[in-house]
DNA sequence: GTAGCGTAGTTGAGCGTTGAACTATTCCGC
DNA sequence: GCGGAATAGTTCAACGCTCAACTACGCTAC
């Protein structure tokens, strides 16, 4: 919350109210969304060291043929800012999980490239994110409601990120 | 990520990794819910200068008969830390929206109060948050989709976190 | 009434994120 | 090839969050 605030008011007309339906159906949705990517991440940090944002950058990485991959699409792939993934590869850096090599088809691009050690530590924070998942989240669904959550999820992405969504299936 | 690692086992035998069609509906919510608070979220600290987190702050305040509320029922209403609240309402009170006043019936305690130019800075939110969430999401989905996110997050709430789930509807 | 424990809330240090400014390199049109 | 625009990535300062330590008050039992 760093901005100055820019007038960029709304379309005119009265504001189209949650009812009360659409009220419980949001707040269901908001409180189980903020708690479970809450739960996920304090279990797998506590019990790993391993954020979960920085979990998906090893996962990404790990799942590349050569195990390394361009910055900008490192960020990509992991919802995450520019800035906020150069910050995080500096860390992993430390930790030695991740070391910066130059690309190099392009001068300006830095690859991202996962060690043997950041492997490692991959390999042992896996079976804590599954089950982690499986606890939390697929262990309390029926089928149908996985069915559901799927379909939910994609419907929504192909608005707020259209490549993310695979079209075939 | 301040944490040394203790070492809390899984228990034994082989993770219950994730089959494809598992994989493809935790990537799907998980991507979606991200990207979907993160732009809400931003959408209306950039309208407003209000982050959501600071805005279900002043929700909550507003929806209490004389505009106040403990504290510690404050932060679990909002999924917040103690320490969270605390530091965001000496913020918010920088701004002159909330004050703080000690509780009569419990001289440890604190209320936070709403100020009138707090009721004032919600209502000129609230507006640039419900449109945000009605493009965002119910814009997005059919009544049967919404009935399905309701069920989704009901049952997770069920589990996560029971006190907020209504058991009567 | 006072010792000990539990609860309410705050504080401070350290880490992570943000957004803007910055450097370096490549691409494009001429 | 050369100047300008675009792209890739980093850095910095400000802010927010976390966890642990701390203060202050209330509760219970002796």
């Amino acid at each position: 919350m760093t901005s100055t605030v820019s007038p960029q008011p709304l379309p005119p007309g009265e504001p189209r109210w949650l009812d009360v339906e659409e009220q419980k159906a949001w707040r269901a949705w908001l409180y189980s969304a903020q708690l479970l990517l809450d739960r996920l991440d304090r279990d797998l940090t506590h019990r790993t060291g391993i954020s979960h944002a920085y979990y998906e950058i090893l996962v990404a990485l790990s799942e590349t043929p050569e195990r390394m991959m361009r910055m900008s699409e490192l960020a990509d792939r992991c919802l995450s800012s520019r800035s906020r993934l150069s910050h995080a590869v500096s860390r992993l850096e430390e930790r030695g999980w991740v070391r910066r090599q130059v690309c190099a088809e392009d001068g300006r691009g830095q690859l991202a490239v996962l060690t043997e050690e950041g492997f490692a530590a991959l390999e042992g924070a896996a079976p804590v994110h599954v089950e982690g998942v499986r606890r939390e989240l697929f262990d309390r669904l029926s089928p149908e409601q996985v069915a559901g959550m799927r379909d939910l999820g994609e419907t929504l992405l192909r608005h707020l990120d259209p490549q993310r969504v695979h079209p075939s299936d």
